[in-house]
DNA sequence: GGCTGATATATCAGATATGATATATCTACG
DNA sequence: CGTAGATATATCATATCTGATATATCAGCC
């Protein structure tokens, strides 16, 4: 079960958890897919650290530092489209993404 | 290389490879991004096939028919969320996700 | 042929994610 | 301290994706 602790940094993003009715209205199908956004998200941030700055990584994918800086934050407001290019331009092969993904659950 | 046949069916779907040059523009990551699109379209429809209608599966993520067709036909344009909320709808894991996703490539 | 259920195609108004911009915060170094 | 580079936060107009609806096509069956 998901802590107090984790619900709040969740709803600080964005995310619909506000309240333990809320939180449980999540069907499992939904709470997996926000898994794998973070998931996605955190590696991202771990990828993108070791080879540039996130204002070099936006205009590799002609996107913003800020949009950059929201999708490795896990904010809720960027979709998987965004991380999975930007991921992709950090020079991530289809395998690493699929194993990111896996590891959720 | 892609040939000619393939072209044509992808820009059949929406997808911005009409003439050559055009198709040239791609880059290695945009094309890998349309192809893990294409994988997961294949798997939903494999997927869904096998338990239920699209209507169904439609209600089951509050959308509807037609947007499952187009999501199982690869169309561009349906997002890889609505693609990754469906193949989850039929039950799918995320190592399963992350199976199809690294067979790309 | 006609009927029925399933899937495909077309259109569209509304919702959501987007990049741009401005600015704030942080960190390291002089 | 002050300056510089990197990252975070806020706001916003626009583009893109969305579900809804109508309708067309297709397959199987009578």
């Amino acid at each position: 079960m998901m802590d107090q602790a984790k619900r709040e940094r969740l709803a600080s993003k964005g995310w619909k958890v506000g309240t333990v009715s809320d939180f449980l209205e999540l069907t499992a199908e939904e709470a997996i897919f926000v898994e794998i956004k973070l998931a996605l998200s955190q590696n991202l941030k771990e990828r993108r650290q070791k080879l540039m700055t996130q204002t070099e990584l936006a205009s590799k994918i002609s996107s913003s530092q800020p949009r950059i800086a929201k999708a490795e934050n896990g904010d809720a407001s960027v979709s998987i489209e965004l991380l999975i290019r930007a991921v992709l331009a950090t020079g991530a092969t289809p395998q690493e993404i699929g194993q990111v993904i896996a590891g959720v659950g």
